[in-house]
RNA sequence: CGGGCUAUAGCGCAGUCUGGUAGCGCGUCCGUCUGGGGGACGGGAGGUCGUAGGUUCGAAUCCUGCUAGCCCGACCA
């Protein structure tokens, strides 16, 4: 893409209604438009790197053998009745009147919808075990919205359900959700760690949630040092594979790491004194078992190989999508901008030209671009006619992890400039070696 | 939902106390010179001062209602 061609509304000044780093980079990074308080627009790269979080849910989602659907934003109140969620949910659920006087509402969440699919559908235990995933608007009235896409009232987010026969598979689909997160958030170029969690409104027995650190975060945590050294990295793993995947949630659960709605203090104090960690938190995932809870008062069973009818045993899994791109800008960014991660950056690299209208420093632009574009990378290239410290500027803003720098100088010794911008390091070699070492960079991810 | 604050050009702000020609910086548009970390000079465009009413010869400024947004707390993915 070339800058002038593209629709990117740097701001040089923060908006005063933004507090945090992540809110204040968002908005003049150009990503995103508040529309009012908690619902925003996403401009173009504030929505390539939604996109890019999207397609790695998918797939991570989809090798854990998940099945992608889509429901409703606006749903009726009648199964929410029969859940007895209507009246239990509160103030936070945003509802709504349809031209017939009918009660409709717009989506915190879809157990309720699911189940209904369900049991509209499925009767055997032949058919299980089944998980459905959407990844959807959802709202949530917040009554105080803040910190941007952080604490939205509209966010964006994947939902999963699980079925199954027994106790015993409903736990192996929260080990499978766990272990498809951890993989997920690894590719994000996060650490969150899952920590044992309160269960809320949606009830439910066993139940973790995904934090990344941040000084930023709304929750306070309370950890083992030694959680932080876990990683999953690129080990093979098989989903059907029941051991495996409860050796790594034990892997993952077993040192202590919890939020403050479920901290022990005396379990904390049994961690040696130099490994205990007081931080705080963003919350950018969540996995629940909750049994029977809606598919007995919703009426979903199956008749199992004995022919009695059964509730199913279900559990269910979110990702804040929305939330996460702040999550990572709290995580990576510094005094000059946001720094992405290689695997959701909403441009393989910037090309800067320090001379626009100069002959030759256009030509090896235009060449390096076409270059990397042939290789199936995506550049952004800024051909404004600014002067170099603009151009500088407003790439360290957006925080692309890769730099190419054009200029006659460089150019007369045939070489151009390659930057990493979490680093800062520059090298110069010519322009075929710095398309070859990004392209290299990328493969490896 | 309790407490506090704000609303003036695209963004950041001054002007309000003490009523009288609506300003500054950045951005933006045109031109010239520039050209390796937000450059210089010259010339433009852009605001019914959140909204409705009131006081007054006269309201951005004083008074009242409303709306929107922000911060702290309670709550929450």
């Amino acid at each position: 893409m070339r800058l002038t061609r593209y629709f990117l509304p740097v701001l040089k000044e923060t908006p005063a209604e933004a507090q945090i780093v992540s809110h204040r980079l968002m908005l003049r990074a150009g990503m995103i438009k508040q529309a009012s308080a908690g619902i925003y627009s996403w401009l173009p790269m504030g929505f390539k790197v939604l996109r890019k979080l999207e397609n790695i849910i998918h797939q991570e989602q989809i090798r854990a053998g998940h099945i992608p659907i889509q429901m409703p934003i606006i749903q009726s109140a009648d199964l929410w009745r029969e859940s007895g969620r209507y009246d239990a949910y509160g103030a936070e659920m945003l509802r709504i009147k349809d031209r017939h006087d009918r009660d409709v509402l717009f989506t915190p969440t879809a157990e309720e919808l699911v189940t209904d699919i369900f049991r509209s559908h499925v009767g055997s235990y032949k058919d299980l075990p089944l998980t459905l995933y959407q990844i959807q608007w959802k709202f949530r009235d917040e009554v105080r919205p803040r910190f941007g896409v952080m604490r939205g009232r509209e966010f964006y987010m994947k939902d999963g359900y699980n079925f199954d026969l027994t106790k015993e598979d409903a736990l192996h689909a929260y080990n499978r959700h766990l272990v498809s997160y951890l993989r997920t958030y690894e590719r994000m170029g996060l650490q969150a760690i899952p920590m044992r969690a309160d269960s809320g409104p949606i009830g439910g027995d066993d139940t973790h949630e995904f934090l990344v650190l941040a000084e930023t975060g709304e929750s306070e945590v309370f950890y083992d040092s030694q959680v932080t050294d876990l990683t999953f990295g690129d080990r093979d793993i098989d989903y059907d594979d029941r051991a495996q995947c409860q050796a790594v949630l034990d892997e993952f659960t077993s040192l202590y790491a919890r939020t403050d709605e479920t901290h022990d203090e005396a379990l904390f104090n049994a961690i040696p004194a130099d490994r205990r960690r007081v931080a705080r938190g963003i919350e950018v995932g969540q996995i629940f078992y909750f049994g029977t809870k809606y598919s007995e008062s919703m009426g979903a069973t199956v008749a199992d190989a004995q022919g009695n009818n059964v509730p199913v045993h279900m559990g269910s899994h979110g990702i804040g999508v929305s939330r996460l791109i702040g999550a990572i800008i709290e995580a990576s960014h510094d005094e000059n901008g946001i720094i992405w991660p290689e695997g959701v950056t909403p441009f393989h690299c910037g090309i800067v030209n320090l001379k626009q209208g100069d002959a030759e420093a256009d030509a090896a632009c235009d060449a390096i671009y076409k270059s990397l574009t042939a290789l199936g990378l995506e550049p952004l290239y800024d051909d404004r006619n600014e002067r170099a410290g603009g151009k500088f500027a407003t790439m360290d803003l957006i925080g692309l992890p890769w730099r190419i720098t054009v200029g006659p100088r460089g150019l007369k010794n045939g070489v151009v400039e390659l930057t990493s911008r979490r680093t800062g390091e520059s090298q110069e070699l010519p322009p075929e070696q710095a398309v070859a070492k990004i392209h290299e960079i990328y493969q490896n991810l």
